[in-house]
DNA sequence: TTGCTTACTTACTAATAAGTAAATACATTT
DNA sequence: AAATGTATTTACTTATTAGTAAGTAAGCAA
């Protein structure tokens, strides 16, 4: 793949995890990379392009991160999963589902739709996760797996939406309490 | 208070809410309620000023809120405020933190102050509210109240930017597990 | 009745947005 | 050498944006 193109999708990642949709251009992308506004469009023709290319390699790392955790025991597993989460926060960011979804409604339909497939793959995987670990006794928790996989995506999601509002504390408060209710 | 100026303010919460801050124009407001651009200007001279002030409404409808329920039991008062989000999720909104939240670092200045001061506002209300219902011993939790509310708010807000993503379901199972956690 | 305030409208401006058509430069293939 | 494909720029269009300056109609106040 070229390389002005992945130049493309990881400032377009940066910045809609950073500003969200709506509140950035491909000026804002053109410019850093120093070249033109119609060579991105070579690449993305359109806005929703560049969308659904961003949700589709977020989907495809996370796929390559939990294939190469197979190996691990499901505790760490699991440590590894929330690890994503401190590192976004330490970088400023939110996730892409945080960031992406209080706009859903006006998102562009194909975006719409990988949205829901990261959705339903994140959940998936944190749900067998959790399944195996209660099978295993090294999880305790009285809910289903699902509806706990469902509670750790959302506090997460929160906390690094949380985090940018009210400081620092926060997410490290929301992750210390999701890692003792599992 | 203005008729048309309140009618801006609800449209604009509303739009907010359903599409997010760089998603709506001075048009979707003027269009609806069959004015012209420049009245919503005549009232709300910034697209920040109108911001400012949809926040400082949710900031004062909260605290009216709270101190109506003053006289009823603590878990009557936590139930009433998860209702909060259930009346939100029927209307297909999100909360207002979750809506702006993620594009906090592209907000006006006023917009990020008033935001940080209503998650303290419903922050500290929830820790009271927690607090005093461990005391009771109608709730039970390891967790000091404050991280608690942490989690609970946390729980919430994303239960509704999932469920817009992921369908009714989340909601209701998110909420529910809630519930079970104090 | 004159002046002032409230609540707008009319008619703009300047900036920015996404997107496109056509030209160009360079490397590779035929 | 000619043709072709890839990666880009130049130069543009069309639409929308937030915001403003100037005017107006109605009501109230001195």
């Amino acid at each position: 793949m070229s390389e002005t193109r992945s130049a493309i999708l990881e400032l377009g990642e940066m910045l809609i995890r950073t500003r969200g949709y709506h509140a950035f251009s491909y000026h804002d992308i053109s410019r850093p990379l120093a070249i033109k506004n119609a060579a991105v469009h070579y690449y993305f023709p359109t806005k929703a392009d560049l969308g659904v290319a961003i949700i589709e390699n977020t989907i495809a790392a996370f796929r390559q991160a939990t294939a190469s955790w197979q190996p691990l025991p499901t505790e760490k597993q699991f440590e590894l999963y929330t690890r994503i989460y401190q590192d976004s926060q330490s970088k400023g960011w939110v996730c892409l589902m945080g960031a992406l979804s209080p706009a859903y409604d006006t998102l562009p339909q194909p975006m719409q739709e990988k949205l829901h497939r990261m959705g339903q793959e994140i959940l998936s995987w944190l749900t067998a996760c959790l399944e195996r670990g209660k099978a295993e006794q090294v999880f305790n928790f009285p809910e289903s797996a699902q509806a706990k996989a469902q509670v750790v995506v959302a506090a997460l999601l929160s906390s690094l939406l949380l985090n940018k509002v009210m400081g620092e504390g926060i997410f490290q408060s929301i992750r210390e309490a999701v890692r003792k209710g599992v």
